[in-house]
DNA sequence: AGCACGCCGACT
DNA sequence: GTCGGCGTGCTC
């Protein structure tokens, strides 16, 4: 039986039930004469599902849950590592097969994960065993950094008659030496105390005077410079409430949701600190989840200034380091785990609250199998374990903010920042005005190059965001109109001037910058769109004065690269920063004056209904990059859409207007919150039979779930979000979804007073699709998607896996099933 | 995932 | 007459 047919569900329904997540397994002293124990397995090479072996007597004890076993499969018996998940006493059924050997001296996931990693399985739709890949690191599984070591001791009955032995010299010294150690020792380290060979040891061995036992000890030596401790920041009373109510469901270990919604600057980790003191008092652990790109040596400092006991998961830890922390963790060594989004699985035995920060950010989701997002992830953990999360952000996801409205969650709010510093101004420059003066001023409007010249002439600093690499993001041809693409990908390389080549942002396809035509052979090829080398180029002979840091994936390629480039911007060698999203992010520089959007529009129109939220939450984020210090700070944004609501609402700082008009547009969609999705991108290297299988599995899916074929409900549209810039020559353009009505209605526009509040609609459950994904050719491959959309996850996965079940595919298509979906590219 | 069985075409 | 193509199905 397929482990997942059993149907747990989601945890958000099923709140009110208590142990949702645990198996039941029969106490061993109950069982009668027959009944013996029996072992699930599951591998993460072989066949899905559970297998059932026998448990040979000689490994009786060994076999549990958790730890990994060798296990014969199929009719040559080859030998697969598997993952025990149950021991149950039963009468076995059948002829079953033994388990041959047991991997682990200990279970790699304890009891509790165990249970989370099943919940994972089901929820996104992928094998058990490989959830179970996925959690355990592989430092982890290798054992990494230890090593088997023999240790030798004196039995005690030896020892009492130890003057009666009658034993060679060397024998005799070496076994009253034994005697007298406190603790076991190697073979080696024996020898080397007595000052004699091995030969000796193994006569005493041989003749049953000294025992030997195997076992595994780490050849790791932690080696961590002790962190400079850093005193309590006081309160303001918003902070202070916040963590008044954390204390509360901490104290009454009580498991509840905490959305913490802190302005830039608001002082949201130290409330997390106090709080964590909180969990360690009760002897528990905490666990904090932080986006990559946050965790910065800065980041590892100030939580290792305040904690004596901090297990820092940064992805440069070799593996023995990482299986050193994972043991440390589990141990219950750790008071404070903090970690990207894998950190989540961390093996604390007495958690006591996981924290979430920037808990909007994308890079939670994980973009490989399994699917998973780690503040989901968290939230289910956390309601098994019954303990609180804190979700904290300045831009919370519509997902979080709306389950807060609606009173699942209790929200904080930190609306002042720290020692009373105020927001910076924002102002819109409006470059359909500067259009004229376009070619005279470049990518810099006039008021963003006056703002500059002044700031630097006041000995501030500038950060300028613009987010695309490269130097020219496309390459057209004046005559044919013909834009230079990746044969791979179906997407328009860009140039990069340093590396003198045009290259493709997806799959790395570089080549030569043409500079005739490729069409119709005609020369000057026009190199246009705006990347962050070029403005860099266009600053720096604009500012010649003032030499320019440029901070994006070209220039961050080394380890310790992105450390270098802040601190020598931290120093004030260079005043101005400019950068992609990864300056946007958590930085805070007390001497940035000014703020610079070059171009608030670039994700805007992109075919994906969360464009307006992701542009929202960036030009907050870069915003609240200044005025950090006594200095102040001014935010400039340059956009074509100056009446956007992800425009306006940041430039007035409110979050909450941004998200009342958002929720009603998603609303009206029916997008979440207000629908569960699974999306389905279907792959292969030839388009005919690629979309053959695209279009069995939907008709498998709406079948499932009761659509006749072919039907379309009012206001569906032919496919997912699936416009294109620009559609290739044969291929059908789909009518597009308007990812915002806000562009065209501004503020002005309707908005419904019921907008994030009002009663439940019932939202339809439609099949949308199958279509070319908006990458409709990906590394050489043709992609087409799906989307299934309801208002419960449940139903639409139970379509999927019976769909996937009865779908076989065809020469080399695969498709990947993502619930949940946070990107639709 | 691997490995066998199985049912059709070109070789000794 | 066999060797071998890789389509379907089973593995505790």
């Amino acid at each position: 039986m397929p482990h997942h047919s059993r149907g747990l569900k989601d945890p958000k329904q099923q709140s009110s039930e208590q142990g949702w997540l645990f198996e039941v397994a029969p106490p061993p002293w109950e069982g009668d004469a027959a009944e013996e124990p029996l072992a699930e397995v599951v591998f993460p090479s072989g066949p899905e599902g559970e297998w059932t072996y026998l448990v040979p007597a000689r490994l009786a004890g060994q076999v549990e849950p958790g730890r990994r076993v060798l296990a014969p499969m199929g009719r040559g018996d080859r030998l697969l590592i598997g993952y025990c998940v149950r021991v149950e006493y039963a009468v076995p059924r059948g002829k079953l097969k033994s388990i041959r050997q047991v991997l682990d001296e200990v279970p790699l996931v304890p009891p509790k994960l165990l249970a989370l990693t099943r919940w994972l399985a089901d929820r996104y739709l992928c094998p058990w065993a490989q959830v179970l890949e996925t959690v355990v690191p592989s430092a982890v599984r290798q054992h990494a950094g230890t090593r088997l070591t023999t240790l030798l001791s004196v039995p005690p009955d030896v020892s009492a008659r130890l003057n009666d032995l009658k034993l060679p010299a060397a024998q005799t010294r070496v076994l009253r030496l034994l005697a007298q150690c406190p603790q076991p020792l190697t073979p080696r380290q024996l020898a080397f105390e007595a000052g004699c060979t091995q030969a000796p040891i193994s006569q005493l061995r041989r003749k049953g005077l000294i025992r030997a036992e195997h076992r595994r000890l780490s050849r790791f030596e932690a080696q961590e410079v002790p962190a400079p401790s850093d005193a309590p920041h006081a309160l303001n009373q918003y902070q202070q409430a916040a963590l008044d109510l954390i204390r509360q469901a901490i104290q009454q270990r009580r498991h509840e949701v905490i959305l913490l919604h802190g302005i830039t600057g608001s002082g949201k980790t130290e409330v997390y600190i106090r709080a964590i003191e909180e969990v360690i008092s009760f002897g528990q652990q905490a666990i904090v989840l932080v986006p990559e790109i946050s965790l910065t040596p800065q980041t590892r400092q100030r939580f290792r200034a305040r904690f004596g006991h901090v297990a820092v998961l940064h992805s440069h830890l070799n593996d023995a380091e990482r299986h050193w922390q994972w043991n440390r963790i589990a141990r219950g060594e750790v008071h404070v785990v903090v970690g990207a989004r894998s950190a989540v699985f961390a093996p604390t035995p007495r958690l006591g609250m996981i924290v979430v920060d920037e808990e909007h950010e994308g890079s939670f989701k994980q973009a490989t199998a399994p699917r998973y997002h780690a503040r989901d992830v968290a939230l289910a953990r956390a309601q098994s374990e019954q303990v609180p999360v804190v979700l904290g952000s300045a831009t919370p996801s519509l997902e979080s903010w709306y389950r807060a409205l609606q009173g699942e969650y209790r929200l904080a709010e930190l609306p002042a920042r720290v020692l009373d510093r105020p927001l910076p101004e924002v102002r819109v420059v409006d470059q359909r005005t500067q259009l004229g003066s376009a070619a005279r001023h470049g990518p810099l409007s006039r008021p963003l190059d006056e703002a500059m010249r002044q700031v630097l002439r006041e000995g501030g600093q500038v950060m300028l965001l613009l987010n695309r690499r490269g130097y020219a993001t496309h390459l057209q041809c004046p005559y044919c109109a013909h834009v230079v693409r990746c044969p791979a990908c179906d997407i328009a390389l860009v140039h990069h001037r340093q590396q003198h080549a045009a290259l493709c942002h997806y799959c790395e396809h570089t080549q030569p910058p043409p500079d005739v035509c490729p069409e119709c052979g005609k020369p000057g090829i026009r190199y246009s769109g705006l990347g962050t080398q070029r403005l860099e180029h266009e600053v720096q002979t604009r500012f010649p004065e003032y030499p320019v840091l440029r901070m994006d994936r070209d220039t961050m390629q080394g380890p310790g690269s992105h450390e270098r480039a802040l601190d020598a911007f931290r120093a004030g060698d260079k005043r101005i920063l400019l950068g992609t999203q990864m300056i946007a992010k958590g930085l805070d520089f007390p001497d940035v004056t000014l703020v610079g959007v070059v171009n608030a529009d670039v994700a805007l129109h992109l075919p994906d209904f969360r464009a307006t939220e992701r542009t929202f939450q960036l030009l907050v984020q870069v915003a609240g990059r200044t005025g950090r210090g006594d200095r102040g700070g001014c935010v400039l944004i340059q956009t074509l859409n100056p009446e956007h609501v992800a425009i306006q609402a940041a430039v007035r700082h409110d979050y909450e207007l941004f998200a009342r008009r958002e929720l009603a547009n998603r609303r009206e969609f029916n997008y979440p919150p207000f629908s569960s999705q699974i999306r389905m991108v279907i792959r292969g290297p030839r388009e005919a039979a690629t979309r053959a299988t695209a279009d069995e599995l939907a008709g498998h899916i709406r079948a499932a779930l009761g659509i006749p074929p072919g039907s379309m409900q009012p206001g569906q549209r032919a496919a997912p979000q699936a416009e294109k810039q620009t559609t290739p020559a044969g291929q059908a353009a789909t009518p597009a979804p308007e990812n915002g009505r806000e562009a065209q209605q501004g503020l002005a526009g309707p908005c419904s007073p019921e907008a994030a509040g009002g009663p439940e609609r019932e939202a339809a459950t439609r099949v949308l699709g199958p279509a070319p994904a908006p990458l409709a050719r990906l590394r050489g491959l043709y992609r087409f998607h799906l989307l299934i959309q309801g208002p419960q996850l449940e139903p639409l996965a139970a379509a999927v896996r019976q769909a996937t079940a009865s779908v076989s595919t065809p020469e080399h298509v695969q498709w990947i099933v993502d619930v949940d979906p946070l990107d639709m590219l």
